[in-house]
DNA sequence: AACTATTTATAAGA
DNA sequence: TTCTTATAAATAGTT
């Protein structure tokens, strides 16, 4: 219905389908809304552009989602209850893991261990004699390199010390005995409790 | 568009509805086709009758729910998402459990102890000391009443033994050397050896 | 359900 | 783009 006849095929040319895509878009909407008038139907129109703009029309009384649980319900098909089936299905799984795992930890933490078998109970022994090498020995990692820290840290302070009690030596001889106060910092009250 | 213009408002006769409904709802159908078609478009459209009959056409290659999944993402529109919400919040909740324990057993079995400070080290050093404890335990247990059982069976066993052998030294004395045989079944091979 | 006079939609041109 | 217009298509009323 136009100038020419035109095949039902896509259209090639970009602009022309755009125009005809807006052109033939109102009219079905405009068709929708007449039915939808003249005939009392209800109706819902959703048009996806190629270029992924949608467009859709629905009767004022009903909502898309109301038509779709309509058109699930009379069609008898079971729209969304895939996704919700994946959904339930996934957290069953996830659970049946999660029990798993809060078993085991119960086991590893001794607790309902009357239930399991011998060689369970060896393989439990194992496991935590295993965790607790690897946390004894993590533990004495730390305990090492903290004192090898607090090592330097009071061979670096007489280091420090020494220097700087040269020094002062050098330029305040006279300030001797303050000076010897002021370079243990580490107990700064000990003279205090002699003088008291 | 026929031999007389019309009002677009309720056809009140009810056969003329009818047929209008019917003309118009192909109209609309053939109309979504062939936007389909030339535009490269995707089309979902839904119509119910008042009678309660419902018709609808969608471009093949989209269901309804997918163009309705396109209908809630474009138009930012949560339709399904209050039924969905709570799924999904429950697996986030469980999955969150799952890692914590998860992180748990490994810390139990002593991997990624590296990453622990100090105190949860002490925790996790007592926990599996606590774990053994109550394991060792078990096992003790189990192997004690390994024993008793044993040694009542073995009790049991020599019993009946010792009245089997007294009644066939009563009922066949001549058979007495192969009898002593026999009533030791524990240790089956024993003789054979003492007569290499 | 078919027909057809008319209205309406729209393809192509401006 | 948007407007125009010739023509195709849809369809209201009729048979």
């Amino acid at each position: 219905m136009g100038r020419g006849k035109i095949e039902i095929k896509r259209i090639e040319n970009t602009t022309n389908r755009q125009v005809t895509y807006t052109k033939r878009k109102n009219g079905i909407i405009k068709k929708a809304k007449e039915i939808s008038v003249l005939c009392d139907a209800k109706v819902s129109v959703v048009i996806f552009a190629n270029n992924g703009k949608m467009h859709g029309y629905h009767t004022s009384s009903s909502s898309v989602p109301d038509i779709l649980e309509q058109y699930q319900t009379i069609s008898g098909k079971r729209i969304w209850d895939a996704k919700h089936e994946n959904l339930k299905n996934e957290i069953d799984r996830i659970k049946k893991e999660n029990d798993d795992m809060r078993i085991e930890l119960r086991h590893l933490k001794g607790e309902d261990v009357g239930s399991l078998p011998h060689p369970d109970l060896m393989r439990l022994e194992d496991a935590l004699e295993t965790g607790l090498v690897s946390v004894r020995n993590k533990k004495k990692e730390i305990r090492d390199m903290y004192e090898r820290n607090t090592m330097k840290l009071e061979e670096e302070n007489n280091r420090l010390n020494f220097i700087l009690h040269k020094q002062e030596m050098k330029e305040y001889p006279y300030e001797h005995q303050s000076l010897n106060y002021r370079v243990q910092p580490m107990q700064p009250n000990l003279q205090d409790h002699h003088i008291m």
